[in-house]
DNA sequence: ATATGTGAATTGATTCACAGCG
DNA sequence: CGCTGTGAATCAATTCACATAT
């Protein structure tokens, strides 16, 4: 089987975004010369990227949005539940908690994990915060797929083993620092701080470029 | 000037925190064999990596932990200090006003703003959450040079444009949507709803594996 | 007529091998 | 002798052009 770009992936994701966009405005039909203005690529990349996964549209007429949508959501596995946990309940902990765009896109929140002791027990959104002891037996018995890890650097990779020892099988990183994929899991950095360095070295390049002019 | 890949832009950034860490660990030289190991990647890339912005180490004797770390600090726009203001104080926005993280690394919280009266006058980490109509005359009189976007996705492109014709250069964009770089600015997307969406896809995709084997 | 689907060409990034310097 | 720095080779991704289907 071939194997798919990560940018390919990402960039399906970005497609399905719009899909659901026309879909709610109610337009029936689209484009890849659409979809690509909006998602900000060619529109051979659009075509490219859906022929990994098969033939979609109708030459000469397009791409029926609905259709789309639904084999984009298939592809993407959100065709399904995923049951998630929040590991680290501090601040970004709690805003992730309360995000009403998790459940918009099937992914329940199940449970909630802590090391504190003072965390333990409150509830979030309708959700027990138990103490991090309780991984392995939680993950199982609720059948956790995903896990959100916004525990300190320090913590993660420990956290992320446990994880996956326990059955986790997709981590999404939010600690600013490179974790080891555990054995069977996948993981997804979420880096902000990174991000923003990144910003500096574009704004900072951008003005040493104007100051040699 | 040679045009550096992004891709190597994100690994400095991952070079700079394993040599600040090395740094606290008081390990005072590596070599790009140890720095690979830390940031999953070969050495071959790190040095390529290097070499787009010169010649930071001796040959037989690796890398000065202290040069090297310096070095990338200046390449990266970080031995200044950035100003940053937050545009959106829901939830997430206050979760980034107290994040402690910002501040070591010099991105100083210099203003916030939202445009619900309920929250403009109260104070967040010692910032005055101001009316987002103050935006043109804020950014121009606190000098503002990157702004963390965080309001909700369809007032996104509106406020990034508004904060770029402001003079902001630098836009860390949480909405879960594909903004424009308006003139003047770099725009870069922080979207772990994206992210999440690429987890489920790998999952789902190992598991249809695992099904048909 | 029109817009998709796809092999071929091009561009770009990563890997390699080794020359060069300490 | 060890490890960096770098041109050359490989590999991957994007772009293109056009044949194809409606």
């Amino acid at each position: 089987m071939a194997s798919i770009p990560t940018a390919t992936v990402s960039r399906l994701v970005t497609y399905l975004r719009i899909l659901s966009q026309l879909d709610e405005a109610e337009v029936t039909r689209t484009s890849s010369e659409h979809l690509a203005g909006e998602a900000h690529v060619s529109a051979f990349q659009v075509r490219k990227d859906l022929a990994y996964f098969g033939k979609f549209g109708t030459r000469g007429a397009g791409y029926s949005v609905q259709t789309l949508r639904q084999e984009l959501m298939r592809i993407l596995g959100l065709t399904r539940p995923w049951n998630v946990a929040i590991v680290g309940m501090g601040r970004l902990g709690e805003a992730l908690a309360v995000y009403p765009n998790l459940a918009r896109y099937d992914f329940q929140l199940t449970s909630a994990f802590d090391v504190d002791p003072a965390k333990v027990g409150r509830e979030v959104n309708g959700v027990r915060i138990r103490h991090a002891d309780e991984i392995p037996a939680a993950v199982s018995d609720l059948k956790i797929d995903i896990a959100l890890l916004t525990v300190p650097s320090e913590a993660a990779q420990d956290a992320a083993n446990a994880l996956a020892a326990a059955g986790v099988t997709g981590i999404l990183n939010f600690a600013p620092t490179v974790i080891d994929a555990p054995p069977g899991a996948y993981v997804e950095p979420v880096d902000f701080l990174a991000g923003l360095k990144r910003l500096s070295f574009y704004i900072q390049r951008s003005k040493a470029k104007e100051a040699t002019t």
